[in-house]
DNA sequence: TCAGGATTCAAACGAATGTTTCAAACAAGG
DNA sequence: CCTTGTTTGAAACATTCGTTTGAATCCTGA
Protein backbone atom coordinates (compact mmCIF):
# COMPACT_ATOMS: atom_id res chain seq x y z
CA UNK A 1 0.00 0.00 0.00
CA UNK A 2 2.86 2.41 -0.01
CA UNK A 3 5.73 3.19 -2.70
CA UNK A 4 8.80 1.88 -2.36
CA UNK A 5 11.13 3.66 -0.13
CA UNK A 6 14.47 3.79 -2.76
CA UNK A 7 13.46 6.59 -4.87
CA UNK A 8 13.49 10.38 -4.02
CA UNK A 9 10.64 11.83 -2.31
CA UNK A 10 9.51 13.56 -5.32
CA UNK A 11 8.97 10.55 -7.31
CA UNK A 12 7.79 8.77 -4.31
CA UNK A 13 4.69 11.48 -3.94
CA UNK A 14 4.28 11.76 -7.59
CA UNK A 15 3.90 7.34 -8.16
CA UNK A 16 1.53 7.53 -5.22
CA UNK A 17 -0.38 10.53 -6.33
CA UNK A 18 -0.98 8.63 -9.89
CA UNK A 19 -2.28 5.84 -8.16
CA UNK A 20 -4.93 7.43 -5.84
CA UNK A 21 -5.89 9.77 -8.05
CA UNK A 22 -6.88 7.26 -10.12
CA UNK A 23 -8.68 4.50 -7.16
CA UNK A 24 -10.23 7.87 -5.04
CA UNK A 25 -10.71 10.89 -7.71
CA UNK A 26 -9.48 14.57 -8.09
CA UNK A 27 -11.17 15.98 -4.98
CA UNK A 28 -11.47 13.27 -2.94
CA UNK A 29 -7.49 12.21 -2.50
CA UNK A 30 -6.08 14.75 -0.06
CA UNK A 31 -2.72 15.86 0.71
CA UNK A 32 -2.39 13.36 3.69
CA UNK A 33 -3.43 10.24 2.21
CA UNK A 34 -1.05 11.37 -0.59
CA UNK A 35 2.11 11.97 2.00
CA UNK A 36 1.07 8.85 4.21
CA UNK A 37 1.80 6.43 1.29
CA UNK A 38 4.75 7.99 -0.24
CA UNK A 39 6.15 8.27 3.53
CA UNK A 40 6.76 11.57 3.14
CA UNK A 41 6.23 14.76 5.12
CA UNK A 42 2.70 16.16 4.72
CA UNK A 43 4.64 19.65 3.90
CA UNK A 44 6.79 17.81 1.25
CA UNK A 45 4.21 18.35 -1.62
CA UNK A 46 4.16 21.85 -1.13
CA UNK A 47 7.92 22.20 -0.92
CA UNK A 48 8.62 20.31 -3.81
CA UNK A 49 5.33 20.90 -6.37
CA UNK A 50 4.36 24.47 -4.50
CA UNK A 51 0.55 23.23 -4.11
CA UNK A 52 -1.67 20.04 -4.86
CA UNK A 53 -2.63 21.71 -8.31
CA UNK A 54 0.55 22.01 -9.45
CA UNK A 55 1.59 18.62 -7.80
CA UNK A 56 -1.58 17.16 -9.88
CA UNK A 57 -0.50 18.94 -12.99
CA UNK A 58 3.37 17.55 -13.02
CA UNK A 59 1.63 13.62 -12.83
CA UNK A 60 -0.41 13.92 -15.88
CA UNK A 61 2.45 16.55 -17.77
CA UNK A 62 5.83 13.40 -17.10
CA UNK A 63 3.45 11.19 -18.82
CA UNK A 64 1.84 12.88 -21.72
CA UNK A 65 5.00 14.74 -22.69
CA UNK A 66 6.36 10.77 -23.66
CA UNK A 67 3.03 9.64 -24.76
CA UNK A 68 2.18 12.85 -27.21
CA UNK A 69 6.26 12.97 -28.53
CA UNK A 70 5.54 8.62 -29.09
CA UNK A 71 2.43 10.06 -30.99
CA UNK A 72 4.08 12.72 -33.16
CA UNK A 73 6.41 10.57 -34.12
CA UNK A 74 4.23 7.86 -34.99
CA UNK A 75 2.62 9.99 -37.39
CA UNK A 76 5.49 11.14 -38.41
CA UNK A 77 6.95 8.09 -39.85
CA UNK A 78 3.68 7.05 -41.47
CA UNK A 79 3.17 10.70 -44.09
CA UNK A 80 7.24 10.07 -44.58
CA UNK A 81 5.90 7.13 -45.67
CA UNK A 82 3.61 7.81 -47.48
CA UNK A 83 5.20 10.73 -49.41
CA UNK A 84 2.57 13.07 -51.35
CA UNK A 85 -0.29 11.19 -50.69
CA UNK A 86 -2.14 10.58 -47.76
CA UNK A 87 -2.14 8.29 -45.10
CA UNK A 88 -4.40 5.27 -45.14
CA UNK A 89 -7.23 5.79 -42.46
CA UNK A 90 -6.37 2.95 -40.90
CA UNK A 91 -2.70 3.59 -40.11
CA UNK A 92 -4.19 7.04 -38.79
CA UNK A 93 -6.90 5.63 -36.04
CA UNK A 94 -3.99 2.67 -35.15
CA UNK A 95 -1.10 5.22 -34.47
CA UNK A 96 -3.16 7.49 -32.49
CA UNK A 97 -5.31 5.10 -30.41
CA UNK A 98 -2.64 2.46 -30.69
CA UNK A 99 -0.13 4.52 -28.77
CA UNK A 100 -2.50 5.44 -26.07
CA UNK A 101 -3.45 1.72 -25.88
CA UNK A 102 -0.28 0.39 -25.87
CA UNK A 103 0.80 2.50 -22.81
CA UNK A 104 -1.94 1.45 -21.40
CA UNK A 105 -0.88 -2.15 -21.87
CA UNK A 106 2.10 -1.36 -20.09
CA UNK A 107 0.61 -2.48 -16.54
CA UNK A 108 4.23 -2.88 -15.04
CA UNK A 109 5.14 1.17 -15.27
CA UNK A 110 1.54 1.89 -14.09
CA UNK A 111 1.09 2.56 -17.70
CA UNK A 112 -2.45 0.90 -17.67
CA UNK A 113 -3.49 3.05 -14.09
CA UNK A 114 -2.84 6.60 -15.55
CA UNK A 115 -4.81 5.74 -18.84
CA UNK A 116 -7.95 5.00 -16.61
CA UNK A 117 -6.94 8.67 -15.07
CA UNK A 118 -6.64 10.34 -17.77
CA UNK A 119 -9.69 8.88 -19.73
CA UNK A 120 -11.94 10.17 -16.67
CA UNK A 121 -9.98 13.75 -16.87
CA UNK A 122 -11.40 14.16 -20.04
CA UNK A 123 -14.57 14.69 -18.82
CA UNK A 124 -13.83 16.83 -15.80
CA UNK A 125 -15.81 20.02 -15.47
CA UNK A 126 -12.71 20.95 -13.53
CA UNK A 127 -11.55 23.88 -15.38
CA UNK A 128 -7.77 23.81 -14.70
CA UNK A 129 -7.63 19.99 -15.48
CA UNK A 130 -9.64 20.76 -18.66
CA UNK A 131 -7.33 23.50 -19.76
CA UNK A 132 -4.46 21.81 -19.46
CA UNK A 133 -5.10 18.98 -20.71
CA UNK A 134 -6.17 20.96 -24.26
CA UNK A 135 -2.63 23.15 -24.47
CA UNK A 136 -1.23 19.63 -23.69
CA UNK A 137 -2.92 17.72 -26.72
CA UNK A 138 -3.52 20.58 -28.85
CA UNK A 139 -0.40 19.96 -31.70
CA UNK A 140 -1.09 16.29 -31.43
CA UNK A 141 -4.93 16.98 -31.94
CA UNK A 142 -4.20 19.54 -34.95
CA UNK A 143 -2.04 17.38 -36.76
CA UNK A 144 -3.87 13.91 -36.44
CA UNK A 145 -7.19 15.89 -37.74
CA UNK A 146 -5.47 17.12 -41.04
CA UNK A 147 -4.20 13.88 -41.57
CA UNK A 148 -7.61 12.20 -41.12
CA UNK A 149 -8.67 15.62 -43.86
CA UNK A 150 -6.23 14.90 -45.81
CA UNK A 151 -7.16 10.76 -45.86
CA UNK A 152 -10.64 10.99 -46.28
CA UNK A 153 -11.66 14.36 -48.22
CA UNK A 154 -15.20 13.60 -49.65
CA UNK A 155 -16.35 13.09 -45.77
CA UNK A 156 -17.57 16.40 -44.45
CA UNK A 157 -14.55 17.71 -41.92
CA UNK A 158 -17.61 17.97 -39.24
CA UNK A 159 -18.82 14.57 -39.96
CA UNK A 160 -14.79 13.37 -38.98
CA UNK A 161 -14.82 15.86 -36.02
CA UNK A 162 -17.27 14.29 -34.58
CA UNK A 163 -16.17 10.46 -35.36
CA UNK A 164 -12.83 11.00 -33.95
CA UNK A 165 -14.81 12.63 -30.83
CA UNK A 166 -16.84 9.02 -30.86
CA UNK A 167 -13.63 7.16 -30.85
CA UNK A 168 -11.94 8.92 -28.57
CA UNK A 169 -14.94 8.30 -26.17
CA UNK A 170 -15.28 4.20 -26.98
CA UNK A 171 -10.81 4.19 -25.81
CA UNK A 172 -11.55 6.06 -22.77
CA UNK A 173 -13.89 3.70 -22.13
CA UNK A 174 -12.00 0.63 -23.32
CA UNK A 175 -8.81 1.38 -21.28
CA UNK A 176 -11.27 3.17 -18.02
CA UNK A 177 -14.03 0.99 -17.66
CA UNK A 178 -12.82 -3.01 -17.69
CA UNK A 179 -11.71 -2.81 -13.85
CA UNK A 180 -13.72 -0.10 -12.54
CA UNK A 181 -17.13 -0.31 -13.60
CA UNK A 182 -17.87 -3.52 -15.01
CA UNK A 183 -21.46 -2.05 -15.47
CA UNK A 184 -22.34 -4.37 -18.94
CA UNK A 185 -20.53 -7.43 -17.86
CA UNK A 186 -21.12 -9.02 -14.85
CA UNK A 187 -17.72 -9.97 -14.89
CA UNK A 188 -17.21 -10.66 -18.87
CA UNK A 189 -15.54 -7.04 -19.01
CA UNK A 190 -12.06 -8.88 -16.88
CA UNK A 191 -8.47 -7.38 -18.39
CA UNK A 192 -7.84 -9.80 -21.26
CA UNK A 193 -4.50 -9.60 -22.64
CA UNK A 194 -3.43 -5.82 -23.92
CA UNK A 195 -3.25 -7.11 -27.15
CA UNK A 196 -6.76 -8.47 -27.29
CA UNK A 197 -8.26 -5.33 -26.29
CA UNK A 198 -5.98 -3.67 -28.53
CA UNK A 199 -7.76 -5.53 -31.82
CA UNK A 200 -11.37 -5.21 -30.16
CA UNK A 201 -11.11 -1.67 -30.30
CA UNK A 202 -9.20 -1.03 -33.42
CA UNK A 203 -11.90 -3.32 -35.51
CA UNK A 204 -14.88 -1.13 -33.78
CA UNK A 205 -12.96 2.16 -34.39
CA UNK A 206 -12.79 1.12 -38.04
CA UNK A 207 -16.25 0.32 -38.36
CA UNK A 208 -17.32 3.22 -37.18
CA UNK A 209 -15.27 5.65 -39.16
CA UNK A 210 -15.98 3.96 -42.44
CA UNK A 211 -19.49 3.51 -41.24
CA UNK A 212 -21.85 5.31 -43.98
CA UNK A 213 -23.01 8.74 -43.55
CA UNK A 214 -25.81 9.63 -41.58
CA UNK A 215 -28.50 10.53 -43.54
CA UNK A 216 -30.20 13.36 -41.45
CA UNK A 217 -33.33 14.32 -43.65
CA UNK A 218 -34.56 10.76 -43.30
CA UNK A 219 -33.94 10.47 -39.81
CA UNK A 220 -35.57 14.04 -39.34
CA UNK A 221 -38.76 13.58 -41.28
CA UNK A 222 -39.13 9.62 -39.28
CA UNK A 223 -39.28 11.34 -36.00
CA UNK A 224 -42.46 9.61 -34.67
CA UNK A 225 -43.35 6.41 -33.22
CA UNK A 226 -45.38 6.44 -29.41
CA UNK B 1 -28.07 31.59 -11.73
CA UNK B 2 -31.08 30.91 -9.42
CA UNK B 3 -33.58 28.83 -9.93
CA UNK B 4 -37.33 29.90 -10.32
CA UNK B 5 -39.26 30.52 -6.86
CA UNK B 6 -42.12 29.30 -7.66
CA UNK B 7 -41.54 25.56 -7.21
CA UNK B 8 -41.46 24.24 -3.51
CA UNK B 9 -37.98 23.66 -2.10
CA UNK B 10 -37.44 19.96 -2.38
CA UNK B 11 -37.83 20.73 -6.41
CA UNK B 12 -35.87 23.55 -6.43
CA UNK B 13 -33.00 21.76 -4.21
CA UNK B 14 -33.01 18.90 -6.93
CA UNK B 15 -32.66 21.11 -9.87
CA UNK B 16 -29.90 23.17 -8.39
CA UNK B 17 -28.25 20.60 -7.18
CA UNK B 18 -28.45 18.65 -10.87
CA UNK B 19 -27.53 21.94 -12.65
CA UNK B 20 -24.13 22.28 -10.27
CA UNK B 21 -22.83 19.10 -10.02
CA UNK B 22 -22.89 18.85 -14.32
CA UNK B 23 -20.66 22.13 -13.57
CA UNK B 24 -18.44 21.55 -10.76
CA UNK B 25 -18.48 18.02 -10.42
CA UNK B 26 -19.25 16.11 -7.21
CA UNK B 27 -17.05 17.28 -4.63
CA UNK B 28 -16.42 20.32 -5.76
CA UNK B 29 -20.51 20.61 -5.31
CA UNK B 30 -21.04 22.09 -1.81
CA UNK B 31 -24.42 21.82 0.29
CA UNK B 32 -24.03 26.13 0.51
CA UNK B 33 -23.83 26.41 -3.17
CA UNK B 34 -26.71 24.31 -3.69
CA UNK B 35 -28.34 26.40 -1.16
CA UNK B 36 -27.75 29.03 -2.17
CA UNK B 37 -28.79 28.67 -5.55
CA UNK B 38 -31.76 27.16 -4.64
CA UNK B 39 -33.01 30.12 -2.32
CA UNK B 40 -33.22 27.65 0.13
CA UNK B 41 -31.60 27.71 3.55
CA UNK B 42 -28.60 25.15 4.16
CA UNK B 43 -30.22 23.01 6.43
CA UNK B 44 -32.84 22.14 3.79
CA UNK B 45 -30.74 19.73 2.48
CA UNK B 46 -30.62 17.49 5.65
CA UNK B 47 -34.17 18.04 6.66
CA UNK B 48 -35.60 17.16 2.92
CA UNK B 49 -32.87 14.53 2.10
CA UNK B 50 -31.15 13.51 5.30
CA UNK B 51 -27.87 13.55 3.69
CA UNK B 52 -25.79 15.12 0.73
CA UNK B 53 -25.04 11.41 -0.69
CA UNK B 54 -29.21 10.51 -0.42
CA UNK B 55 -29.83 14.30 -2.26
CA UNK B 56 -27.38 13.02 -5.36
CA UNK B 57 -28.94 9.89 -5.26
CA UNK B 58 -32.41 11.46 -5.41
CA UNK B 59 -31.11 13.22 -8.07
CA UNK B 60 -30.11 10.62 -10.26
CA UNK B 61 -33.21 8.37 -9.52
CA UNK B 62 -35.43 11.03 -10.64
CA UNK B 63 -34.47 10.98 -13.79
CA UNK B 64 -33.00 7.17 -14.60
CA UNK B 65 -36.44 5.60 -13.30
CA UNK B 66 -38.27 7.43 -16.09
CA UNK B 67 -35.33 7.09 -18.30
CA UNK B 68 -34.90 2.67 -17.93
CA UNK B 69 -39.14 2.59 -18.01
CA UNK B 70 -39.00 4.54 -21.35
CA UNK B 71 -35.98 1.80 -22.11
CA UNK B 72 -37.67 -1.39 -21.35
CA UNK B 73 -41.08 -0.16 -23.05
CA UNK B 74 -39.00 0.32 -25.76
CA UNK B 75 -37.73 -2.89 -26.10
CA UNK B 76 -41.09 -4.88 -25.41
CA UNK B 77 -42.38 -3.01 -28.39
CA UNK B 78 -39.82 -4.49 -30.43
CA UNK B 79 -39.80 -7.89 -29.12
CA UNK B 80 -43.73 -8.21 -29.48
CA UNK B 81 -43.23 -6.58 -33.20
CA UNK B 82 -40.72 -9.03 -33.58
CA UNK B 83 -42.54 -12.82 -33.04
CA UNK B 84 -40.41 -15.61 -31.84
CA UNK B 85 -37.67 -14.12 -34.33
CA UNK B 86 -34.82 -11.62 -33.24
CA UNK B 87 -34.92 -8.14 -33.15
CA UNK B 88 -32.28 -6.46 -35.75
CA UNK B 89 -29.43 -5.42 -34.02
CA UNK B 90 -30.00 -1.56 -35.57
CA UNK B 91 -33.07 -1.69 -33.38
CA UNK B 92 -31.84 -2.63 -30.77
CA UNK B 93 -29.08 0.04 -30.64
CA UNK B 94 -31.60 2.93 -31.70
CA UNK B 95 -33.69 1.78 -28.47
CA UNK B 96 -30.90 1.69 -25.99
CA UNK B 97 -29.12 4.51 -27.28
CA UNK B 98 -32.10 6.51 -28.81
CA UNK B 99 -34.00 6.60 -25.74
CA UNK B 100 -30.87 8.40 -23.72
CA UNK B 101 -30.50 10.44 -26.65
CA UNK B 102 -33.87 11.63 -26.95
CA UNK B 103 -33.20 12.72 -23.32
CA UNK B 104 -31.06 14.19 -23.87
CA UNK B 105 -32.64 16.45 -26.63
CA UNK B 106 -34.78 18.13 -24.45
CA UNK B 107 -32.62 20.69 -23.22
CA UNK B 108 -35.95 22.65 -21.84
CA UNK B 109 -36.39 20.35 -19.02
CA UNK B 110 -32.63 19.96 -17.87
CA UNK B 111 -32.74 16.36 -19.79
CA UNK B 112 -29.52 17.54 -21.78
CA UNK B 113 -27.64 18.91 -18.59
CA UNK B 114 -28.38 15.33 -17.13
CA UNK B 115 -27.34 13.32 -19.25
CA UNK B 116 -23.95 14.85 -19.17
CA UNK B 117 -23.62 14.52 -15.83
CA UNK B 118 -24.76 10.81 -16.05
CA UNK B 119 -22.47 10.22 -18.70
CA UNK B 120 -19.48 11.37 -16.44
CA UNK B 121 -20.75 9.75 -13.94
CA UNK B 122 -19.92 6.03 -15.26
CA UNK B 123 -16.12 6.38 -15.16
CA UNK B 124 -16.58 8.13 -11.34
CA UNK B 125 -14.76 6.23 -8.80
CA UNK B 126 -16.85 7.09 -5.91
CA UNK B 127 -18.06 4.04 -4.47
CA UNK B 128 -21.52 4.96 -3.83
CA UNK B 129 -22.35 6.76 -6.90
CA UNK B 130 -20.92 3.49 -8.97
CA UNK B 131 -23.50 1.13 -7.07
CA UNK B 132 -26.14 2.82 -7.13
CA UNK B 133 -25.77 3.26 -10.85
CA UNK B 134 -24.89 -0.72 -11.26
CA UNK B 135 -28.28 -0.91 -9.36
CA UNK B 136 -30.62 1.46 -11.27
CA UNK B 137 -29.22 -0.37 -14.68
CA UNK B 138 -29.11 -3.96 -13.73
CA UNK B 139 -32.48 -4.88 -15.73
CA UNK B 140 -32.10 -2.59 -18.49
CA UNK B 141 -28.79 -3.75 -19.30
CA UNK B 142 -29.75 -7.17 -18.57
CA UNK B 143 -32.39 -7.22 -20.97
CA UNK B 144 -30.73 -5.40 -24.10
CA UNK B 145 -27.67 -7.42 -23.68
CA UNK B 146 -30.01 -10.60 -23.97
CA UNK B 147 -31.26 -8.99 -27.01
CA UNK B 148 -28.05 -8.33 -28.48
CA UNK B 149 -26.99 -11.66 -27.45
CA UNK B 150 -30.13 -13.16 -29.43
CA UNK B 151 -29.79 -10.74 -32.57
CA UNK B 152 -26.05 -11.65 -33.26
CA UNK B 153 -25.66 -14.91 -32.29
CA UNK B 154 -22.48 -15.72 -34.35
CA UNK B 155 -20.91 -13.22 -33.04
CA UNK B 156 -19.12 -13.89 -29.43
CA UNK B 157 -21.12 -13.26 -26.07
CA UNK B 158 -17.76 -11.54 -24.93
CA UNK B 159 -17.45 -9.88 -27.82
CA UNK B 160 -20.57 -8.43 -28.22
CA UNK B 161 -20.20 -6.73 -24.26
CA UNK B 162 -16.80 -4.83 -25.12
CA UNK B 163 -18.87 -3.56 -28.25
CA UNK B 164 -21.58 -2.36 -25.77
CA UNK B 165 -19.17 -0.94 -23.72
CA UNK B 166 -17.80 0.90 -26.83
CA UNK B 167 -20.61 2.40 -27.80
CA UNK B 168 -21.73 3.46 -24.01
CA UNK B 169 -18.31 5.47 -24.10
CA UNK B 170 -18.97 7.16 -27.26
CA UNK B 171 -23.03 8.17 -26.31
CA UNK B 172 -20.83 9.27 -23.34
CA UNK B 173 -18.88 11.38 -25.21
CA UNK B 174 -21.49 12.71 -27.55
CA UNK B 175 -23.52 13.83 -25.01
CA UNK B 176 -21.41 15.38 -22.51
CA UNK B 177 -18.32 16.77 -24.89
CA UNK B 178 -19.95 18.50 -27.08
CA UNK B 179 -20.27 21.76 -25.05
CA UNK B 180 -17.47 21.05 -22.22
CA UNK B 181 -14.23 20.04 -23.35
CA UNK B 182 -14.38 20.77 -27.33
CA UNK B 183 -10.88 19.37 -27.21
CA UNK B 184 -11.02 18.33 -30.79
CA UNK B 185 -12.97 20.32 -32.68
CA UNK B 186 -11.71 23.82 -31.77
CA UNK B 187 -15.17 25.06 -32.08
CA UNK B 188 -16.67 22.85 -34.48
CA UNK B 189 -18.66 20.57 -32.08
CA UNK B 190 -20.60 23.53 -30.89
CA UNK B 191 -24.71 21.48 -30.20
CA UNK B 192 -26.52 21.21 -33.72
CA UNK B 193 -29.56 20.00 -33.50
CA UNK B 194 -30.15 17.17 -31.34
CA UNK B 195 -31.68 15.17 -34.20
CA UNK B 196 -28.50 15.73 -36.40
CA UNK B 197 -25.93 14.51 -33.70
CA UNK B 198 -28.60 11.51 -33.12
CA UNK B 199 -28.02 10.56 -36.89
CA UNK B 200 -24.72 10.93 -36.60
CA UNK B 201 -24.22 8.84 -33.29
CA UNK B 202 -26.40 6.17 -34.90
CA UNK B 203 -24.51 5.58 -37.80
CA UNK B 204 -20.89 5.40 -36.05
CA UNK B 205 -22.15 3.15 -33.28
CA UNK B 206 -24.10 0.76 -36.11
CA UNK B 207 -20.51 0.35 -38.15
CA UNK B 208 -18.21 -0.17 -35.12
CA UNK B 209 -21.12 -2.72 -34.15
CA UNK B 210 -20.96 -4.56 -37.35
CA UNK B 211 -17.01 -4.05 -37.94
CA UNK B 212 -15.39 -7.32 -39.05
CA UNK B 213 -14.27 -9.38 -36.10
CA UNK B 214 -10.60 -8.63 -34.91
CA UNK B 215 -8.43 -11.18 -35.70
CA UNK B 216 -6.85 -12.32 -33.00
CA UNK B 217 -8.11 -16.22 -33.39
CA UNK B 218 -4.98 -16.29 -35.06
CA UNK B 219 -2.60 -16.11 -31.79
CA UNK B 220 -5.04 -17.09 -29.12
CA UNK B 221 -7.51 -20.55 -29.02
CA UNK B 222 -10.69 -20.19 -29.45
CA UNK B 223 -12.93 -19.70 -26.35
CA UNK B 224 -15.87 -20.99 -26.62
CA UNK B 225 -19.27 -19.12 -24.45
CA UNK B 226 -21.75 -21.13 -23.30
C1' DT C 1 -59.90 30.29 16.09
C1' DC C 2 -56.23 27.82 17.67
C1' DA C 3 -53.41 23.73 18.52
C1' DG C 4 -49.85 20.99 16.36
C1' DG C 5 -47.16 19.16 12.93
C1' DA C 6 -44.34 20.68 8.96
C1' DT C 7 -41.03 23.74 7.40
C1' DT C 8 -37.61 27.45 7.59
C1' DC C 9 -33.98 29.98 9.74
C1' DA C 10 -29.52 31.68 11.88
C1' DA C 11 -25.97 29.95 14.35
C1' DA C 12 -22.86 26.83 15.82
C1' DC C 13 -20.60 22.15 15.82
C1' DG C 14 -16.57 18.97 15.07
C1' DA C 15 -13.83 17.25 11.62
C1' DA C 16 -11.12 17.67 7.69
C1' DT C 17 -8.95 20.31 4.11
C1' DG C 18 -4.67 22.88 1.79
C1' DT C 19 -1.22 25.75 3.30
C1' DT C 20 2.31 27.98 6.26
C1' DT C 21 5.79 28.29 9.77
C1' DC C 22 10.11 27.57 11.76
C1' DA C 23 13.33 24.72 13.84
C1' DA C 24 15.98 20.46 13.18
C1' DA C 25 18.54 17.30 10.23
C1' DC C 26 21.24 16.60 6.37
C1' DA C 27 24.73 17.22 2.51
C1' DA C 28 28.72 19.03 0.56
C1' DG C 29 32.68 22.41 -0.11
C1' DG C 30 36.24 25.36 1.64
C1' DC D 1 36.14 21.80 11.67
C1' DC D 2 32.51 25.37 10.25
C1' DT D 3 29.40 27.38 6.89
C1' DT D 4 25.91 27.37 3.43
C1' DG D 5 22.04 25.72 1.11
C1' DT D 6 18.71 22.03 0.69
C1' DT D 7 15.44 18.96 2.52
C1' DT D 8 12.61 17.04 6.25
C1' DG D 9 9.80 17.32 10.53
C1' DA D 10 5.96 18.35 13.85
C1' DA D 11 2.75 21.61 14.81
C1' DA D 12 -0.32 25.06 13.96
C1' DC D 13 -2.68 28.12 10.59
C1' DA D 14 -7.16 29.83 8.61
C1' DT D 15 -11.01 27.93 5.85
C1' DT D 16 -14.36 25.17 4.53
C1' DC D 17 -16.94 21.14 4.65
C1' DG D 18 -21.43 18.33 6.02
C1' DT D 19 -24.22 18.09 9.80
C1' DT D 20 -26.83 19.35 13.99
C1' DT D 21 -29.44 22.26 17.02
C1' DG D 22 -33.31 24.72 18.81
C1' DA D 23 -36.14 28.42 18.27
C1' DA D 24 -39.12 30.95 14.94
C1' DT D 25 -42.42 30.71 11.34
C1' DC D 26 -45.75 28.79 8.27
C1' DC D 27 -49.57 25.92 7.09
C1' DT D 28 -53.56 23.08 7.81
C1' DG D 29 -57.47 20.73 9.77
C1' DA D 30 -60.65 20.36 13.51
Amino acid sequence: MVEPAEADTRTRILDATERLLTDHGFEATTLRMITKAAKANLAAVNYHFGSKEALIEEVFRRRLSWLNESSLKRLDKLEAAAGDGPVKPSQIVEAFFGAALRAAGDAAGGGRRFMRLLGRAYMQPTEFVRRFLADEYAEVVRRYRAALFRALPDTPREELVWRLHFMLGAMSYAVSGSDSLNLLGEGMLDDTEPEVLHARLMSFLLGGLRAPLPSYCATLSRESTQ
